[in-house]
RNA sequence: GCCGAGAUGGCGGAGUGGACAAUCGCACCAGACUGUAAAUCUGGCGGCCGAAAGGCCUGCUUAGGUUCGAAUCCUAAUCUCGGCA
């Protein structure tokens, strides 16, 4: 029988604490989903908690200046998963990345097609319009397809060139396969959300921070500082919340169409009681 | 006190007599997304009615004025910023 309980939802509602109960409780381990921590050295900025006497996978998976995709996700994912399972244990699937989430749980095919970095450079300076008209060219089927808004996206557009030219088919990885898997959502009210979000930008900007930024310039990782939340606009603490704040909303409007999820807002007092009681349950069937 | 410059939507900032409810950027709201998902992209964004097309009202510091017509010109007031005292 294997189980796979889920802890998802926006950043700063506490996700990994509570699957850090849940583990200690349920005998399980954690995996990160979290697109930001695979990288070392940020860890202040990516807001990597280790918490104590808990095994933790999905941490600093590559350099600032690696290459990480969904796809490298996956493949380290199932893996550690398989060997949890292996050693008798509960996955515990936890973080806010739900593209990396459902392509654990759901079979996405086509995310195994390798990157052609050759037609990507081809592709590199033509404009949305100009790819749309290539793909509508060479597969109209697919082209006619898009919605508005892919139409208008070159690195989506590119990447559909990349997959309808190849060949090759993706190969398939260990998969494990899931019995029963068990989504938990913690969420808050917008206010309560930017709240927590500000004292915690704030207390990683007083414990860290600064020396993290410092660290990682002097190793040269200027470019992954300029693209990542927390780092590109340090020390304007302002700025950083309301990045922080946006990529919030931004995972919901991604989770609020996951029908699976079961939603717990980590105002209400005895929401830690209330997801117990469904975990022993789920966890004892 | 005098001389200059300026006051535009939540903010920055265009517009300098009609095509202006007012380019654009930020913020904000909603959304898309099966290999960059920390990314990328789409729509909306004065108020009211409407599914929409569209309609009505208010509006560019304030008060007057000129004009068929003003955010744009004139007068005065208030405030801000530079220079001289």
């Amino acid at each position: 029988m294997h189980k796979l309980l889920i802890i998802c939802g926006p950043t700063a509602t506490g996700k990994t604490a509570l699957a850090a109960r849940l583990a200690k409780k349920f005998n399980g381990e954690l995996v990160s989903a979290d697109s930001r921590q695979v990288y070392k050295f940020m860890d202040i900025g990516t807001g990597k908690d280790w918490p104590e006497g808990i095994k933790i996978w999905g941490y600093d998976l590559v350099n600032p200046d690696g290459e990480f995709s969904v796809s490298e996700f996956v493949k380290f994912a199932e893996k550690k998963i398989n060997n949890i399972y292996k050693r008798g244990k509960l996955p515990i699937l936890v973080g806010g990345t739900g593209f990396y989430i459902k392509a654990i749980v759901d079979d996405l095919d086509r995310i195994h097609i390798p990157r052609n970095l050759k037609l990507r450079k081809e592709l590199l300076n033509k404009t949305a319009r100009e790819l749309y008209a290539l793909l509508l060219e060479k597969f109209p089927k697919e082209a006619t397809k898009l919605n508005a808004s892919d139409k208008a996206n070159p690195r989506r557009l590119t990447r559909l060139l990349e997959v309808l030219n190849t060949d090759i088919l993706p190969h398939k990885t260990g998969k494990p396969r899931f019995d029963d898997v068990l989504w938990l959502g913690l969420m808050a009210s917008k206010d309560e959300l930017a709240m927590r979000i500000e004292n915690r930008v704030e207390n990683r900007a007083r414990n860290g921070m600064q020396a993290e930024v410092q660290s990682l310039i002097k190793k040269g990782y200027t470019d992954a500082l300029a693209k990542t939340i927390g780092y590109k606009d340090w020390p304007d603490l302002d700025k950083w919340k309301t990045e922080e704040v946006k990529y919030a909303k931004r995972q919901m409007t991604w989770f609020k169409k996951e029908p699976r999820i079961n939603w717990f807002d980590v105002s209400n007092s005895n929401f830690e009681q209330r997801i117990e009681k469904l975990v022993k349950k789920w966890h004892n069937k």
